[in-house]
DNA sequence: TCTGGGGTCCTAGGACCC
DNA sequence: TCTGGGGTCCTAGGACCC
């Protein structure tokens, strides 16, 4: 039996999301975005792209173009609670779903043409039932392989299915530019013109080993074997993680040393509890630094003790970031946890002659008051008005 | 026009070990 | 005295995706 993959693809989805629960906004374009100076657009319902307006467009210029749009900021936690209900869908039909992102999904659903018949019927099916139980339209691509099923439904996009045979693979996907690859963007697309490749089928014809002094060993061949039709990736529906990470860009670049160690401990507290919550604890500890003229530098520091609490992790970041920016205005700062373990399985000694420092068990401790008060219930002392405490 | 926030993967160089 | 090759870990940067 020949396999069955399933891409399914929310349309613009955060903007769906918020049209489904403001029916008023039904008939305008919405875009969904940071309200903030520097914000960016998440997402534009098609009202919103008929004015030139699309994901990752400075908020500035969309307000330029489409003066009349009703802008929103993004509701992350409505935006997870639809995304789990969807993908809770997905699995009445198959075990097999693999989640891309908040708002799409492979399934292979080779297994499940038995019980629920053709994969065009189960595609129907699901967009139905997305549809009725949360007011929001999907696309589905339907193929032998992960990369087709996924062009495929790029290419019905909005509101659509769209099944490739496999005797037809190939003349669906030659024709297409080398952009429509999976791993190439601009970059790689410049690359490619160099060697007057323009299209998919373009790159299906030369040989590897050219392909290679273009684009790097590990990519020539990822490429080269999606443009021939071919790709033996599996669903695989859980994944691990391999890090967790915050950032945040300030509405004016940052040079008050107040105001970044302030940030600093926020980012640390939102990425400390995030990793206990997951179980994780990580080895590297890594922060971004972006200056005020958007050069973007990274340092990271491995230890030998993984760490989960905010406050080794707030030690490390801000000494990581004070030793290479100090004096610069920074536009944005991050922190991020590498080199993840599972934190069950670690065996904590502290060092001889050093007290348990009980930052953990007090953390722990709040971790369980903002499961029950709410996540701004309990905040570190130095993040409350006023002044900063001593640290 | 002025560039978010969450990630993954790859490359390359250097240190270190065998 | 000059010079090896492979493997692993760490760090930094960059491309890419949604």
């Amino acid at each position: 039996m020949t396999s069955a993959i399933l891409h399914v693809d929310m349309d613009a989805f955060f903007a769906s999301v918020e049209m489904a629960r403001h029916p008023e906004l039904r008939h305008r374009p919405v875009i969904v975005g940071g309200l903030g100076p520097r914000g960016v657009v998440s997402a534009a319902n098609y009202a919103a792209r008929a004015f030139g307006v699309h994901s990752a467009l400075p908020m500035a210029i969309a307000r330029r173009r489409c003066p009349r749009g009703a802008y929103l900021q993004p509701d992350g936690a409505e935006y997870r609670r639809v995304s789990k209900a969807v993908m809770r869908i997905f699995r009445d039909v198959t075990p097999l779903v693999e989640p891309l992102s908040v708002d799409e999904a492979f399934l292979d659903v080779t297994g499940a043409r038995r019980l629920f018949g053709e994969p065009v019927a189960i595609a129907r099916s699901i967009r139905e039932r997305v549809a009725a139980e949360h007011g929001i339209t999907c696309t589905v691509g339907v193929a032998q392989t992960k990369f087709i099923a996924k062009l495929a439904s790029t290419k019905a996009k909005p509101d659509g299915l769209l099944v490739i045979e496999p005797d037809g693979v190939l003349d669906f996907l030659h024709p297409l530019p080398v952009s429509d690859l999976w791993g190439v963007g601009e970059r790689t697309a410049a690359s490619l013109a160099r060697l007057g490749l323009h299209t998919v089928g373009d790159v299906a014809a030369l040989p590897v080993a050219r392909l290679k002094a273009a684009v790097g060993q590990a990519a020539a061949l990822h490429l080269h074997e999606l443009a021939s039709g071919r790709d033996a990736r599996a669903v695989t529906p859980h994944r691990e993680e391999k890090s967790i990470g915050a950032e945040v860009t300030f509405d004016v670049d940052v040079s008050d040393p107040a105001v970044l160690r302030k940030a600093l401990l926020e980012l640390s507290d939102k990425v400390a509890g995030r990793a206990r919550r997951a179980g994780y604890a990580g080895r590297t500890v890594a922060v971004k630094i972006r200056f005020g003229d958007f050069r973007t530098i990274s340092r990271s520091r491995t230890v030998h003790e993984p760490v989960d609490v905010a406050r080794d992790l707030f030690t490390m970041a801000h000494a990581l970031v004070t030793e290479n920016a100090e004096g610069h205005p920074l536009r944005l700062v991050g922190v991020r946890l590498e080199g993840l373990v599972e934190s069950d399985r670690l065996a904590r000694q502290p060092a001889l002659g050093e007290p348990e420092h009980g930052w953990r068990q007090a953390e722990t401790t709040v971790d369980g008051l903002r499961e029950r008060f709410g996540s701004k219930a309990v905040r570190p002392a130095s993040l409350l008005d006023p002044a900063p405490g001593d640290l």
